[in-house]
DNA sequence: GTCAAGATTAGT
DNA sequence: CTAATCTTGACG
C-alpha cells in the first residue's frame, strides 16, 4: 500500500493545494473492503477572507475541524440530506479547506454501487454528496486524520493527462469577490466531473 | 425558544 | 422547477 500524502502537502494555502489534489487517489476502507477513486474535481475555501467559506465567521462547534491542523477531514451535513468531505489545509487556525467534489471510481465499485443504490459509473461519485454516500463518509469521520493511512486517506496518483481547468465555485453565496473567485478546479473533459449549474467551460490553469 | 437558510440531489 | 430533511447559527 502506498504512503498517504504527508501533512506538509496539506499545510499550504488551499488554492495551492486544491489543483494538486487532482489525479490523487482517495482511499476509504470500510467493512474490510477498499473503496478508492481518483480525484477529478475540487474547490478551495479559505478562512476569514472568503465569504463563501464556512469559516468566514470564525470557529463554531460545526466547523471547528476547519481550524485544526492540516490533513484532517471536515465533514458536514448539508440540506439535512447529504454529507460533504473537505480536507483541511493551511496553518492551524486559518480555517482553510478543500472540498472534494468528484471522483473517478477505481476500486470497490460494486460496494459503491450498493451504497448508492445506483449502477451507472458516471453517476456514482460525480458530486460532493454522492461521493460521500459511495464511500460511506459521514460526520463520524469529521476530524479524522488523513495522514495516518487508516480508514480514510489520499495517496499519490499518476500525474493527470487531462489539462486542469478552473471556474467559479458551485452553489456558493457570499460577496461578489467570493462569487468571482475561480477556485473550482477540475480535470477538463473528464467524464466523472460533476454536472453543475455552471458552464463547465472554464479557463485553463495555470 | 424560534426560525430561515444551506459548499445538494433526484425526480417531475 | 421543487421537495426532501435536519442541523446550524443568529437573534432575543
Amino acid at each position: 500500500m502506498a504512503e498517504p500524502l504527508p501533512r506538509a502537502f496539506y499545510a499550504r494555502h488551499a488554492v495551492e493545494v486544491a489543483p494538486e489534489l487532482l489525479g490523487q487517489i482517495l482511499v476509504r476502507t470500510w467493512k474490510g473492503q477498499c473503496l478508492a477513486g481518483r480525484i477529478v474535481e475540487v474547490e478551495a475555501y479559505s478562512g476569514g477572507d472568503d465569504a463563501a467559506s464556512h469559516a468566514f465567521r470564525g470557529p463554531t462547534p460545526r466547523n471547528r475541524s476547519m481550524f485544526g491542523p492540516a490533513g484532517h477531514a471536515y465533514v458536514y451535513l448539508i440540506y439535512g440530506v447529504h454529507h460533504c468531505l473537505n480536507i483541511v489545509t493551511g496553518r492551524e487556525g486559518d480555517g482553510q479547506a478543500v472540498l472534494i467534489r468528484a471522483l473517478e471510481p477505481l476500486e470497490g465499485i460494486e460496494m459503491m454501487q450498493a451504497l448508492r443504490g445506483k449502477r451507472d459509473l458516471h453517476q456514482l461519485t460525480n458530486g460532493p454528496g454522492k461521493l460521500c454516500q459511495a464511500l460511506a463518509i459521514d460526520r463520524k469521520l469529521d476530524g479524522h486524520d488523513l495522514c495516518l493511512g487508516q480508514i480514510l486517506w489520499v495517496e499519490p496518483g499518476p500525474s493527470p493527462q487531462e489539462p486542469i481547468a478552473t471556474s467559479p465555485r458551485v452553489g456558493v453565496r457570499g460577496d461578489s469577490l467570493a462569487l468571482q473567485r475561480a477556485w473550482r478546479f477540475f480535470l477538463d473533459g473528464n467524464p466523472f466531473v460533476s454536472r453543475t449549474p455552471l458552464n463547465n467551460r472554464a479557463t485553463r490553469w495555470p
